[in-house]
DNA sequence: GCCGAAATGTACTAACTGGATCATTTCGTT
DNA sequence: AACGAAATGATCCAGTTAGTACATTTCGGC
């Protein structure tokens, strides 16, 4: 099928030009970061030019903040699917750690966005209220698994969701983000799928074991 | 004291013209990253000239190898101290790990290096055979407290040392590499002293139980 | 004290790069 | 169908930056 964009030279489509732009800029900022970036290199791969991205986006961190913003609302989206409310308290826990390490892997691009973003002191992102508020509800299945788990006497108390939720995101984070450090010193066992797995479970084992209540079951 | 390079225009000393470019690189480096860093920026800190880096170090690239492996160097040179063998292995380890998340809070310079180096796909330190070297022989104080409780059957069988440096490492590097981005969405709790005790503890106990024999006394 | 190689300083350049300018086309509204 | 604002294309430019050419100084060995 024929648009008619390639019928006649072009036609206006300001949405798909903007979302056509961000594709490729987010891809192109996760891949060389954000003075490793060429402009003209997002351009090229455009179907459109380097003057639209100058009339949207502003100027180059313009277009790099909605790329961030982008990155973190397709993760985000992601999650949403995942319902653990009926389950038990020890089981949600599980498989939300198990959730997070995958979903961690499915998205390289947001890792090394926020990679990025990092060196530059989150500068970018503490400005951007959208991301903020993002990731605050995102916080919350977790509170919750919490709660039901102490009120079940299955959790210890004195638990803090967000020191919780870090030490979850730290090996989903790090799997990704320093593969490629720690593969080239410690070779790439780790990384096939067995060694995913191994590393999955250590670490669904490793969280369930600091907030699990003296004395209560190991689950299983 | 006046020395002979005041006085006079300059005096020929090598070594120490390649030890202030090196310093000044690592910091600017660490700081902006690759081609985030300007040659020209470094060379104006530097008490020598443009020219001399060029003249030692053949390009940026080369300039920024040498620097990385100077970060690698500096940070297992601090390692070294840590004489765990007296102890008994769950005491060891402990130690060990809460030693490796402070030792990484006190080398940012390192942490970023290597955030970079991740970013560039660990190009320039898999050519490095000094950093690979240096980091093998890192895990082999890991690996003896792993034997030493598994013959004292204080820990369980089957332990992967190198998936346990992983974790350790994960949640050390992580609580440096994020803190920007993780502070601009939850709040800097988490790293005020207080916040940083209490998940460097959590992060001892969690490795503790992964490796403890079922049954085993918990330490304390 | 002189000679040659190593070390250093100064000035320059060619290429790159973010961004701007100017001109043109589309298309909803009237 | 004409008008004006929005959207797009084609070029250009000024500042930056990695790297170099050329000249000069130091200093150990003889």
């Amino acid at each position: 099928m024929t648009t008619d964009a390639e019928r006649r030279g072009w036609t206006q489509n300001p949405e798909a030009v903007k979302q056509d732009i961000l594709a490729v800029a987010l891809e192109e900022f996760a891949a060389n970061g954000l003075s490793g970036t060429r402009v003209d290199a997002i351009a090229s791969r455009t179907r459109t030019s380097k003057r639209m991205i100058y009339y949207y986006f502003k100027d180059k961190l313009g277009l790099y903040t909605q790329a961030l913003e982008a990155a973190y609302l397709k993760v985000r989206e992601g999650e949403a699917s995942l319902d653990l409310d009926h389950l038990p308290p020890q089981e949600a826990l599980a498989r939300l750690v198990a959730f997070t390490f995958d979903h961690h892997r499915k998205n390289p691009d947001f890792i090394r966005m926020v990679m990025i973003e990092n060196i530059h002191n989150a500068e970018n992102l503490a400005e951007s209220q959208v991301i903020r508020d993002m990731n605050v509800a995102a916080i919350e299945k977790l509170s919750d698994i919490c709660r039901r788990g102490q009120e079940a006497g299955v959790f210890r108390d004195g638990l803090d969701p967000v020191a919780l939720h870090w030490q979850i995101s730290a090996v989903s984070f790090f799997n990704m983000s320093n593969r490629p450090s720690f593969s080239a010193i410690f070779g790439g066992d780790l990384f096939e799928e067995a060694g995913q797995e191994a590393i999955r479970q250590q670490t669904v084992d490793s969280i369930l074991a600091i907030v699990c209540a003296k004395g209560a079951q190991p689950r299983d």
